[in-house]
DNA sequence: TTTTTTCTACGTGTTTTTACGGGTGTTTTT
DNA sequence: AAAAACACCCGTAAAAACACGTAGAAAAAA
């Protein structure tokens, strides 16, 4: 049996050093790389060997892990990815499934479990445990009802987010202070709630922010 | 020189095994146990032998690190508790040093830094790096000046958090309308900010919330 | 090229927030 | 023990934000 070529990605290092640690033990797993954030990510790919399989952190600076995973996708077809996350959110689950990573694991599974799903992924399988699956179903139905934020609305809500006023944000986007609660207002009937508290928090729930 | 006795609490068990498979390979250092959280901790250091150093995480379901740190001064005075964030916060450091941490290191520090905390509190010395000690200092300036917050306002606060609009909180606490408006406007005018959503955002990285 | 979505904006009536002020009881300082 | 500071409560009036409907032009999708 070949050795499987990994990658990992996590923007913390103490996190990434011990997983290679662990991961070292086994004679089985070569670690080519270690990297801190997406961007360093793509140019190890577009530099080295490429890995069998990417550990892959999804909260990074720079290119997050669902950046990365489209861009996987697109240039990269052979290298499978596994997220490794520490939210145990439908949400963020579900948007992994779509964006074609071949697993979730959360940070705090074991060991066992790790080397598990790689073995799994490896072999043309696919990782998702029951927990998991169940939750992401969950969440579907909400996800879906929500479509997406406009560009404007995401651009807006960046901006409440940020706890600029309505007219502070009129002012930067050069529009009237109308259009802006226009913008709140449609989201805040698309996320069903109602106020702008709620809506970041959903929104944050989400990930859409 | 005898080994030098760990304790490495943290939520998410692969950072806590990688950490340890990580201390495991300098052979002055032995791990005694690990914990996922500050009530587990509490109850290991009440039957086992008493570590050197504690390797502490700061953010922990059923009790953070904050709490541990109280505790641990209280009642084993002997054992030097060293934080592990991946929150590089003024204020969440300054806390740590209130409440009597050793160190503090960052969830992306190296191995060498890790190693040489260990060392350094272990031999009787302190281990905040510069940067960390001036974000400290920055934000004592700031922390003082807010005080604190009244029971009432953090009552507020925690609903405000949560999306309730001001009627539901009146109605929930019996009072008018007006005065939970008069202790919003008091907490915006003790944070120095003009409206709930930035409230909510500074209260949050103030760690009031 | 139609059709749909998105972005922009307005009007009107309602609700919330803000600014300013006042009152009572409790705790802390002097 | 008196004075000062703080915490909590509430009112009015004006300003701002909000709800809800409408609607045209531009952009994107079909």
């Amino acid at each position: 049996m070949n050795k499987i070529n990994l990658i990992v990605a996590d923007d913390h290092q103490l996190f990434r050093d011990g997983l290679t640690a662990l991961l070292n033990k086994h004679p089985f797993l070569n670690v080519l790389a270690t990297v801190e954030d997406g961007l360093e990510l793509m140019n190890t790919l577009k530099k080295e060997t490429l890995p069998d399989i990417l550990l892959l952190d999804l909260s990074m600076p720079n290119m997050n892990g669902f950046e990365v995973l489209k861009n996987i996708r697109k240039k990269y077809k052979t290298v499978k990815a596994i997220a490794i996350s520490m939210h145990d959110d439908g949400n963020y689950i579900a948007r992994c499934a779509e964006y074609g990573a071949f697993g979730y694991l959360l940070k705090n599974t074991d060991e066992t479990e790790v080397i598990d799903a790689i073995k799994q992924v490896y072999n043309g399988g696919k990782y998702y445990n029951q927990d998991l699956s169940r939750k992401m179903i969950d969440s579907m139905a909400e996800v879906k009802s929500v479509r997406k934020l406009t560009k404007k609305e995401a651009e807006i809500l960046e901006f409440l987010s940020k706890g600029f006023t309505t007219k502070e944000i009129a002012s930067k986007l050069y529009v009237s202070t109308r259009t802006v609660e226009t913008h709140r207002s449609n989201m805040l009937k698309k996320l069903e709630v109602k106020n702008t508290v709620e809506l970041i928090n959903k929104a944050t729930t989400l990930s859409l922010i």
